[in-house]
DNA sequence: TTAATAGTGTCTATGAGACATTATGCA
DNA sequence: TGCATAATGTCTCATAGACACTATTAA
């Protein structure tokens, strides 16, 4: 098995790095990694690591995130979501990061990890990325807090369109959890009858099971995810009504 | 200056190509160039070549234009659209690609090549790309017609909810050409008065100069692009009402 | 009974699509 | 005058936001 060294040379290295969201507790959370070498050892970092020469990027990605933190994700639910190259972004070589975007659901994680010295999950609100307006200390290795603002941003603009939320929930679920997912990632409460109407009125993005679960009221309706992947309407964030002025 | 032969090593090489998009004549155009070496010699390819080790992506991205074509961008043109490395998509040598994204008005186009034996315009609709329903026989190099075809759709999507369309007109402009850019890039007629009255009530999306131009009937007002870059409501395509299925 | 959440109904404002009509240039 | 495009007005329908109200469980 090949360690980072390997890859030191003159040229360039590749590396694939993961953004592996979840909504745990109500927050969207992300899986990190505590470095166990230079440079940056004992900072947090993205899970990731070199590409092999013969091994595609997805794959790679795929594979370090199970090295390094147990989760195993299906090939699905992997998607890319930016390079960065910048010289000097790894103080040991020229390397250029394929950073990939991937949602799970909580109950799905057996964090553990081989390679990193530690894994765990961290609220975004807790840590210092822009478009974040909290955050304490906690400084990411290389330039990962910019890729995590990316991908956080990219994940908010997803649920408008898409049936990502349900990437976040179990296979059958309430709507009052996936209204709650919708609200972990957004950062603000919406308007419970209205995303009900939006959602049911929405062909293809859940169906009914007939089932119920109990819940601290009233018991809810169970569903399930539906065939659709893109939503016809979209569900718009509420009004950022401020033009770019 | 090196060539890409220079790179020809037994690791890793970093390219960065260009989808370089442009309405011209009415229809959704990209500029390629054709290979004057092996492999893919004679084929027409995305303008793009070799990262240079201390070299930014999207600074290569630009130097690669500017030498096979002549086209010199402003840095804030051009955007980030995905990374393409599967093993085998280039028959020297493992290569990751960085493609990137630019629209630009016809008349900012002084095509010349350096490098390249020849750079043109193709009509997206005379390509065989996923995505366009016609097409002749023009068979991109490497994996440049998947690329293509991603670059596409981005700009399709980025014109729904972005001032985008402003980049293929001129400084000023009438509502009438505006509305042609997004007809060719979207392939479909749109509503003139409709579409008139989106635009008008998109705060910051144009601002009227006042002066008007010649058409072939009456008279247009002249606008040119105002401070928005977002917008907020988006201007949606017409009815793709089937949902998956 | 109260608290808490699920679920339904409805009013209103807004924007989209469709269409009719007027305005203004040129051949 | 006829033609082509610009520009305006208006009707209808669908959806979003807001809010009131009912339903069903547990404590």
């Amino acid at each position: 098995m090949p360690t980072a060294n390997d890859y030191t040379t003159n040229g360039f290295a590749i590396t694939a790095d993961t953004v592996l969201l979840t909504v745990r507790n109500g927050q969207l959370s992300v899986l990190l990694v505590e470095r166990g070498n230079d440079p940056y050892k004992g900072h947090w970092a993205l899970p990731g690591g070199f590409v092999d020469l013969n091994e595609d990027l997805d794959d790679a990605a795929r594979r370090e995130l199970a090295e390094e933190t147990g989760v195993s994700l299906e090939p699905s639910h992997l998607e890319q979501l930016c390079s960065y190259g910048t010289p000097g972004r790894d103080p040991r070589q020229r390397i250029v990061t394929v950073a990939y975007l991937a949602f799970v659901g909580v109950p799905t994680i057996p964090v553990a990890g081989d390679d990193a010295s530690a894994a765990r999950f961290f609220a975004i609100d807790d840590l210092n990325i822009a478009g974040s307006e909290t955050g304490t200390g906690t400084a990411l290795a290389f330039d990962h807090a910019q890729i995590l603002a990316d991908g956080v941003e990219r994940a908010r603009a997803k649920l408008e369109y898409s049936t990502l939320a349900t990437a976040f929930v179990d296979e059958t679920f309430t709507l009052g959890e996936l209204r709650r997912v919708y609200e972990a990632v957004w950062g603000m409460p919406l308007h419970e009858a209205n995303f009900r109407r939006k959602v049911l009125g929405t062909q293809g993005f859940v169906e009914p099971t007939g089932e119920t679960a109990p819940t601290e009221g009233r018991p809810a309706q169970l569903y399930r995810k539906g065939a659709a992947t893109t939503l016809h309407p979209p569900i718009l964030r509420p009004t950022r009504d401020q033009p770019d002025e």
